[in-house]
DNA sequence: AACGATTTGTTCGTATGTATC
DNA sequence: TGATACATACGAACAAATCGT
């Protein structure tokens, strides 16, 4: 009795959804149709499936209708190390992706040299210092799934890592690479992981609402090496509908770990693995 | 030129927030200030502020008018286990947040024991079994912070931890009292991150706007014996306006790792460490 | 305790713009 | 090109919460 008109509507409609009443991929009646039928305004009807949107049930397109969303199965990102497959190492991006019988897909990096600012911060850099930026796109499936830019110091180039400044795929991967060539072990990293609401970028990119309804998730991963120096940070972004993160600690049941249902994509840095290994990796894994 | 009129006024709203043109704590024009001010309508003006409010820049109080957020501190949740302390041991949740000098509180466990359905899958439980559900309202400096329930398999109460049913807090954490008890040694755990729009219970104890618009993270932790058997599900929610999460791998420095500006409180079981010490923890850390 | 003034919340009706088919 | 459907915008009215008198 005391809930508002829009939510009456908005929950009227969400249990038809979850019945099944209205099925996966489903258009919603029109707009002027459901106010005819609730006896209410467009606006209030707006309301509700603004409502709606928030909470993942249905998607609106301009010029068609709104549609019950398709199940969406939830990409699973692993943050602490991936299990040890037969060679001993992690597996790059897009062999996880692939083990779960989807197709992933990226664009070439993008590279480009910047001043240092507020928000790379964690690379200890000063502010009339440059860093090396490489950004990345991500799909599964076609969908976008994740925006993803590495930043690395100018000084490291500078020491002979001239590939960072290369557009194009480094195939080992830049952790591959810069222990090859200047001897520089990343043994740790951290990761600090924040909801917001998306840039305008990122709404475009991820055909989020305009409005800022649906948030995004960004992971900042500051990679260490021997020294305790920070050698990379890698911004990931992920809209928040359609991911979900693990993080395993201590002895954990293989099934549990690594499920066949999932996948286990780090934010790598470019789409190789992202931690050496042999290092001073997750703790072992009981067998 | 094409961005619509309410975005217009919102970013315009927010230059001036973010040049302290319009402090934190201070009242923005009412609404029918700004209708005149920007030459608009009221819902126009309206549909600006709502998303100044989904980028956490203001909120509305009904009665009083709408007001420049202060500047909220985050609290970091570090959820690959806290470094060790002199005693060896991780620290309880009021010590950890005490560490911050901010002012922890929390209600007494309210015990529960339900029906095992879909929601404690992870406990591995069939559907006509019981557990036991603990669940706690944890607040800092007054403001409400995070929900956390607990399940147990009703199974540890009739083998003899009986002190699980019982209401009020375990003081030495249920970690520790089922070692004690059983001999149930945590070994590990897995905790799964999301993102959703609150329930209407969270709305009400987080005081976020019912519609939805600012969103909650679920961290669900499934713990694990030596046997590999989940013993403990505990599901924490948190408003993903105030909070953040960090997780370190491998070695990190450890002025990092745990900075004297963050607090490293885990979703521990009850008041107490999550986590046997000595256990296979997180990997080494360097000094 | 009661009341009035102020401010935000909800709902309505309408009109026009824009994307899609 | 026209029809359909969602997006933005306007103006108006009343409800509900808050605060001071």
């Amino acid at each position: 009795m005391a809930d508002p008109m829009y939510r009456v509507i908005a929950e009227d409609l969400q249990n038809q959804i979850e019945a099944r009443m209205l099925p996966a991929g489903a258009q919603l009646p029109t707009e002027l149709e459901l106010r005819d039928r609730y006896d209410a305004s467009r606006n209030t009807v707006r309301d509700a499936i603004k409502w709606l949107i928030t909470r993942g049930l249905v998607e609106t397109r301009p010029g068609q209708g709104t549609f019950v969303v398709e199940k969406i199965v939830p990409f699973v990102t692993t943050l602490t190390g991936t299990p040890e497959t037969s060679s001993g190492e992690g597996r790059t991006y897009k062999d996880e992706v692939s083990a779960l019988f989807r197709q992933p897909s990226a664009t070439a990096p993008r590279v480009e040299i910047q001043e240092a600012s507020d928000a790379v911060a964690e690379l200890g850099i000063g502010a009339d210092q440059q860093v090396v930026s490489r950004h990345q796109e991500r799909s599964i499936d076609g969908t976008p799934w994740s925006l993803q830019t590495s930043f690395y110091p100018m000084a490291l180039v500078l020491r002979g890592a001239t590939r960072l400044i290369q557009a194009g795929d480094i195939t080992e991967g830049t952790v591959a690479y810069l222990e090859e060539t200047l001897g520089i072990k990343q043994v740790g990293y951290q990761d600090t992981i924040m909801v917001r609401a998306p840039h305008g970028s990122e709404s475009r990119f991820f055909r989020l609402p305009g409005d800022g309804r649906i948030s995004v998730i960004e992971v900042r991963r500051t990679a260490f090496d021997e020294q305790g120096a920070p050698v990379r940070l890698t911004i990931s972004v992920y809209p928040a509908d359609r991911n979900l993160f693990a993080v395993n600690v201590g002895q954990v049941p293989e099934s549990i770990a690594a499920p066949p249902s999932a996948v286990l994509a780090e934010p790598a840095a470019d789409s190789d693995q992202s931690f050496a290994a042999g290092g001073a990796g997750p703790a072992p894994r009981q067998e």
